[in-house]
DNA sequence: TCCATTGTTGACCGCTGAGTCAGTAATGGG
DNA sequence: CCCATTACTGACTCAGCGGTCAACAATGGA
């Protein structure tokens, strides 16, 4: 059968890698010196790889394929999601904010896991080679965005008058750089009550008002148990250690 | 006195660097493009630059020298100016609207002009050497909001339970998202309507109960000369042709 | 016109680093 | 133990490009 390969050699090689592209960027990482990092030699590094650019492909293509199906599972943006059905009234509002914040959590959850190597794809794949895909990944978000806020306006989520392209610049910039913020961070954070902030401040921004008024209602009348999703206001309540710059 | 230079010479040098940058990225752009670009030789670039980075350097200085002055002049900042004040009331609102939506129209109005230029630091600057400049230009943008929010909720005007941090994040985030959209649209926008929206949107968000009413109030008592700032909701005004995707 | 001075050119140099490949090491089967 | 086979090594090649400089061009003053 011939000597068998290392089974480390290929994740090694990958992990330094994405150490040397996050740190010295795409284009002026040395091959040598991942292959030094991983304890490898620059031949190795060619048994695994095409390119260094294959390299960099495969790292960031399958954490998109992970993403695609953290996505996925689930479905609730798919047919027979609650964001795709056209006949819940305002009283439909709690569920909806709670799938919601399900969703933005489980996303951020996905983006903490993952937040070498998306540190890595935002910082070191600084290249004009490979930006796209960030680009790429932003203006998906947006359209989603786009397609919710339309959708919610049907509903009389939020407000008629709501300029739906601009909100969605707006609220998509928002979640972006709230997602950049956490993959720089480091220390353990509690993802749940942060999106809650977050989904608190976009309804702020664009929701009806009877839709404000109900949820503020229902956030009233089911205390102590309050809606998911909705974080109570109030001095009692400790704050949570948030996301803090430096 | 010998062979007077061509004045132009470093001005073609650096327009067509900036458009080498822009389509190629500052690593892959190639010295010789430039030159033949630009209509003269190799060895003229280096008359005028140093290297393939100091140019990169001059183009993104001036333009921040420029962005530097623009937010100087008028000082609202400033000891002094509006957003130092501590003694004002929940009436002084108006004002501080007025002059925050004129900041905002100023500095979108200084990207459009810049637009070029922009566009080549966020897509064409992708590297390693120079990215950090976006960072610490964002990083600037959002301490300056921790400071406004801070400000904005001693005097009444933000709910007192805002998270400063995460809410600048937040704001930050949607203003990065709508500029960088403004730098990559091509027609003639009317800025003044657009930004009233973004902080009709970032209102909603942050302001308080009391101060929302009073904005309320006065938009509707002061009709039909609304108060700048604020636009006045209502189907009758023609929805003016926003920022769209392609 | 001639010359000193300064501007401009582009062939050339040298370095850097991606990618190769002849040689060596490790392994399993016979 | 030997050999076929596959894994791995790292010195080497070489293309590409940043940066240089000897030669040449243009100009104004004497």
């Amino acid at each position: 059968m011939g000597r068998p390969s290392d089974p480390n050699a290929k994740i090694d090689l990958l992990r330094a890698a994405e150490a040397e592209f996050l740190a010295r960027g795409l284009d002026h990482a040395k091959v040598e010196d991942i292959a030094v990092r991983a304890g490898r030699s620059k031949g190795a590094f060619y048994l695994h790889f095409a390119s260094k650019e294959d390299a960099f492909r495969q790292i960031v293509e399958s954490m998109l394929a992970r993403l695609a199906a953290t996505l996925d599972d689930g479905g609730i943006f798919d047919p027979g999601g609650i964001f795709t059905r056209e006949d819940l009234g305002l009283a439909g509002g709690p569920q909806v904010l709670a799938a919601w914040l399900d969703k933005d959590v489980q996303i951020f959850e996905f983006v903490w896991h993952n937040r070498r190597v998306f540190r890595m794809l935002l910082e070191g794949g600084r290249s004009a080679t490979f930006g796209y895909l960030i680009d790429e990944f932003a203006e998906r978000t947006r359209s989603n965005t786009v397609r919710f806020l339309a959708w919610g306006v049907r509903q009389g989520f939020f407000r008629a008058d709501l300029d739906v392209d601009l909100a969605s610049l707006v609220i998509s910039g928002a979640y972006d750089r709230v997602a950049r913020h956490l993959v720089r961070s480091d220390g353990q954070i509690d993802l749940r009550p942060q999106c809650a902030k977050v989904q608190r401040l976009v309804l702020g921004a664009i929701s009806s008002p009877a839709f404000a008024a109900l949820v503020d209602s229902q956030v009233r009348n089911w205390n102590p148990a309050p809606l998911p999703g909705i974080e109570v206001p109030g001095p009692r309540r400790p704050r949570t250690a948030g996301t803090r710059s430096r």
